[in-house]
DNA sequence: TGTATTATTGTAATTTCAACACAAAAGTTA
DNA sequence: TAACTTTTGTGTTGAAATTACAATAATACA
């Protein structure tokens, strides 16, 4: 029997966060066929010699000029016909990264490439609709227990700024005091003696992620939720 | 540029189970170069016209002759080195059947197919290892939030059988009594008037699994959780 | 200097949960 | 057939976590 010829894809959902907007997804305008001028998912064919992350890497930085700070892996979407024309099986991964970090820019395959905020999406490409719906569900289910949050954040945040991120995403009120005894019981954050004033108003603290903190809890067994 | 070669894969963990063992897995020892004579999880290339799960439960047939009462997706293992021969990406899959269900046999691609008690596990192929372990890791997570036991147990089974089951794939005590109280205010169980006995000791009551009532309070949002 | 705005801190009421005790219904033993 | 063992069924209780809610402090701005 021959090695049947199946193509290996990547497609990756790149979330942005800054204070003002919120959450937003990258997505690019399709320069060719199948399905040109429509929006979709960056991504692309995985290359021989390089691993399924590399090649979310590089499509990422061809397509769109982003570098992610934090990347993790979706889901595998195999149907036959996925693909109109050929058999592409395409890994799905999901990203972070702060939105103030990046000047967007478009090349290779993509026409453009584009902030859409998540409440705010066009019609996808392909299953991009579905790729897209199952990355949101998991995002807001990882945050509860994993915090990555700190990813979408400076590295110094007063903590009005983390309670802000934690309703974005999750799309609900929290109860600002009880939000916050909790998060300073999980013992991963860091008060500083820095206050920053953001406009009018009682100038806040501003705290740090202690990185070291949480693993070595974590190796403990005590583990996080929100 | 060329169409680059890459050789898609599923690999199996089957997780079996009876109420005298507990957990087992099913491995396959390998009839082929590379890693001939090792035990493996049973899987191989998918072919172009079927999808993934389709790949998974052909394999299974074929390796061992067992059908799978529940498939889930479970990771992609892409690194470039992970065959010491040609590029191999595999999707790691794993499933749930009841062990008395099947008479195991080995063919096509297998030497062997047998059922390790998961304690007690041999060295594996390739990065199996790995792979079983995040299945093990992944299962442990999600029976507390799935109701998948019941894939495991017989239509009919007594309370007991239950905790017992979730006693074993957890690996920690339960409180019999705490357990019975916080599954039965899941409201997903019905209690049958039929009472059956196990050799000494006071008759429980049977119980089956109401799916209908499961999936329309999982509608509702109302989230199982163990 | 007063007012609007945001941050910080506290506490009482309620709910949840783990630990435990005991009764009921069988089989077992003598 | 009575005493004992094993297993299931049901309930109680105290500690801890969660929730709801309000008063005070520190700044900007007019």
């Amino acid at each position: 029997m021959e090695t049947p010829i199946i193509r290996l894809a990547v497609d990756a959902i790149v979330f942005g966060y800054d204070p003002l907007d919120g959450i937003s997804v990258l997505l690019i305008k399709r320069k060719y066929e199948p399905f040109q001028g429509s929006w979709a998912l960056p991504g692309g064919l995985v290359l021989e010699n390089e691993s399924l992350e590399e090649a979310v890497e590089r499509e990422l930085q061809e397509e769109t000029g982003v570098e992610v700070d934090y990347l993790e892996q979706l889901y595998t979407y195999g149907a036959v016909k996925r693909d109109p024309r050929n058999r592409v099986v395409s890994v799905a991964y999901y990203g972070l990264v702060k939105k103030s970090d990046f000047q967007l820019y478009a090349s290779t395959d993509a026409e453009d490439a584009q902030w859409f905020g998540w409440q705010d999406l066009p019609e996808l490409a392909f299953d991009h609709q579905t790729i897209l719906a199952e990355g949101m569900k998991r995002i807001k289910a990882k945050i509860r227990y994993e915090p990555i949050g700190f990813e979408l954040l400076d590295d110094k945040f007063p903590f009005s700024e983390l309670h802000k991120l934690y309703e974005y995403v999750l799309g609900e009120q929290l109860d600002r005091r009880n939000f916050k005894k909790k998060f300073l019981q999980l013992d991963v954050l860091d008060e500083l003696k820095e206050k920053i004033s953001q406009g009018k108003g009682r100038p806040g603290s501003l705290f740090t992620f202690n990185r070291h903190r949480y693993f070595s809890s974590k190796e403990k067994g005590i583990n996080f939720e929100i």
